[in-house]
DNA sequence: AGTTGCCCCTGCGCGC
DNA sequence: TGCGCGCAGGGGCAAC
């Protein structure tokens, strides 16, 4: 079982910045390693490595190759021979060079580290909570976290501390369809409105799963580079001076955190100012 | 300690 | 035609 490492090859050294020892050492060191499964929590997934001698402590999980795709980046398999892909980052010959690993990313956001072992989630992403998807998921925990912070109720959702899984687009969807203004802050909220929406994002993520995602272009596709098509089903994103579907008041943008939040004016009023 | 602003990065489309 | 700018966004981190 599992898919022996045969050799390395980092393309580009930005998707391994986090590997302090660098792109020689992170080719070096997992060279030879047996990737054994795949998990996730968020969006992070890792590939548990099977135990060398040097590795395994004879207690709890052994190392894993920790990747996150950031917005762009994409791990494939692919047979030996394929043409290079125009952003492939890095490059892993598995089992006797009939296939590759490949991470390919354009806009580096994401990236590839070795963790070590003997957690059962990696180090790198123990702070983060569990998705709303995961039977691990606590919701009163969400609930009171939410309830005690005065921050936005949208940058509430970005943050992996407190709800993972959750990204710019699926976070204007849930936030739309509870009528909630993603400035209200968290503290502001009842809890029956934090579990109202929090069945909201579940109902996005699960609708979007089923549609296979939402692909603007050619960089959000699937492991076989095939589009979703949840994007034709989107209330809020991308829908500025367009109609709101509820209500037919012309839907708003505003910039966030260097992205952008899209609302109903009229369905989702902003909070009232409480300084200015 | 909780909260906030901003940076990282590439490619594309637009306006001048 | 070419250049510069804004935008796209997951997530961490320094500074308040």
């Amino acid at each position: 079982m599992g898919a022996l490492i045969e050799s390395v090859e980092v393309l580009h050294p930005r998707p391994v910045r986090r590997h302090l020892a660098g792109p020689a050492d992170f080719a070096s060191v997992l060279t030879g390693r047996t990737i054994v499964g795949a998990r996730r929590r968020g969006k992070y997934l890792w590939l548990p490595l099977a135990p060398t001698d040097a590795s395994d402590s004879g207690q709890g999980p052994g190392d894993a190759l920790m990747a996150h795709l950031g917005m762009s980046g994409q791990l494939l398999v692919q047979p030996a021979g394929v043409p290079d892909e125009r952003h492939l980052r890095v490059r892993f010959r598995l089992d006797r060079g009939d296939r590759e690993l490949r991470f390919v990313d354009q806009r580096m956001f994401g990236g590839l580290s070795l963790s070590p072992g003997g957690a059962e989630v990696p180090a790198e992403i123990a702070h983060i909570a569990p998705d709303p998807l995961e039977a691990a998921f606590d919701e009163s925990a969400f609930v009171s976290r939410v309830r005690r912070s005065h921050s936005g109720i949208k940058r509430l959702l970005l943050t992996q501390t407190v709800i993972s899984g959750v990204g710019n687009i699926y976070a204007d969807e849930a936030l739309w369809r509870s009528g909630l203004h993603g400035e209200r802050p968290g503290s502001q909220l009842t809890r029956a409105q934090v579990l109202e929406l929090l069945g909201h994002v579940r109902a996005v993520m699960t609708d979007a799963l089923a549609q296979g995602g939402t692909s603007f272009d050619a960089l959000y596709v699937n492991v076989n580079g095939e589009s979703g098509y949840f994007d034709r089903s989107l209330n809020a994103y991308g829908r500025e001076d367009e109609p709101c579907k509820r209500c037919g008041t012309p839907m708003r943008r505003v910039a966030f955190m260097n992205r952008s939040s899209y609302f109903c004016p009229a369905c989702q009023p902003a909070p009232r100012r409480t300084r200015s």
